[in-house]
DNA sequence: CAGCCGAAATACCGTTCGGTAAAAAAATGC
DNA sequence: GCATTTTTTTACCGAACGGTATTTCGGCTG
């Protein structure tokens, strides 16, 4: 058996997995399955426990959901947002991000797609808490671009209704993933959608 | 050919339902409650006929389900594409499809969003014959689209770019639509998003 | 060592799932 | 009237579902 490798203090016997590398498996179930689509054996067997080891840990199927749609967003979409740090000009900060995007959509070794924008996206029109967590998770990205937006200083249009396309595009981007788009067919619409968007990238920066 | 009952001269005993009907019950139950949250049960309970008649008439639960996308897009898909015939310029067709799409996106006696931008296009992580179908209607549509613009004549950049950016805008509104947005809310942001593809019209200030 | 604690493992619960066999019913043809 | 055809109805199937009670096990503590 494993032996969980941290400082193992507390009384009973130790817990036998890591409870976010369980969850990440479990994400990835629902992200490929969907939600009812998953279903707890399939989840137990990925995520390398049994019925009651889920559930005294991490509770029953729709709380489990909820705590992957975090994990998503804590990992894959953090990952994301962390490229809008690097751009100097709006132009490269926006192709970046949906540079990072187009990787994570194609991701060789995830399901395809975004699992929020399709899955949680899908399951919001019949639950009314996981479409309130979707939704807030939106509007917090599209508060985070325009944010970045007006600290760049450069933005052609509105910063909040540039946020609010580009946060658009990309669900668009998450749903032409879902449908079998590959990265380069991503980049590419990408590239054809940021030359009417920003106006036509110029071949040599005429930085002088 | 389709046979309706006033025109039933088949020997056995006639059928009791309408088959268009009970499908568009059926597509309301899966564009709710998605491909495998919708059971047999509520599906036959909607349709309004028990089990063997299902079978009989449209084959098992995922021969329903691809004929329920296909009624999806001859019903709402294609009165939503009828719009582009209206408008004189480019910006007025694309508000108008982008006003029809809306309304149908939030129409109170429809679940909300869009059946296959949602229900659909989850099902197609996981199943390579929805995936392929939904793929391609919106090939088409976009293909529709690119053949209008350049009918109009008057769109600013390259048709086909602008078909992409319409059709992956108008997948934004679907999801955005599933996560509870309103009527107005969609219309709001469809025309903050105009006045930057299309440039600005005297019409609503740029910031909410 | 014994006692205890908490997690793991096994086996099981009632319900619902997708799908179907068999028989009853409604229309037509002779 | 009576057989034929096609549908509706009823009842049922084995499997899988989400979720748990119970027991076994590993490790700390006194």
């Amino acid at each position: 058996m494993k032996v969980n490798k941290s400082a193992n203090r507390g009384r009973g016997r130790p817990l036998a997995f890591d409870p976010n590398q369980a969850l990440g498996a479990a994400m990835r179930v629902f992200w490929l399955k969907g939600y009812e689509g998953a279903s707890l054996s399939e989840l137990t067997e990925a995520m390398g426990i049994n019925k009651p080891s889920l559930y005294a840990r991490f509770g029953d199927k729709r709380t489990l959901f909820l705590a992957a749609i975090e994990h998503y967003n804590a990992t894959i979409g953090a990952r994301n947002l962390k490229q809008l740090l690097d751009g100097k000009t709006v132009r490269e900060t926006v192709a970046g991000y949906f540079s990072a995007i187009n990787a994570a959509l194609t991701s060789a070794d995830s399901p395809p797609g975004c699992m929020i924008g399709s899955v949680a996206t899908d399951l919001a029109g019949r639950d009314e808490e996981i479409r309130a967590k979707v939704a807030n998770l939106l509007a917090s990205t599209e508060v985070f671009l325009t944010q970045r937006f007006k600290e760049l200083g450069d933005s052609p249009v509105n910063e909040n209704t540039l946020a609010e396309i580009v946060v658009s595009f990309g669900q668009s981007l998450a749903a032409r993933a879902r449908l079998g788009a590959t990265q380069s067919e991503l980049d590419a619409r990408t590239a054809r959608f940021l030359s009417v968007l920003l106006g036509a990238e110029e071949l040599a920066p005429p930085d002088r």
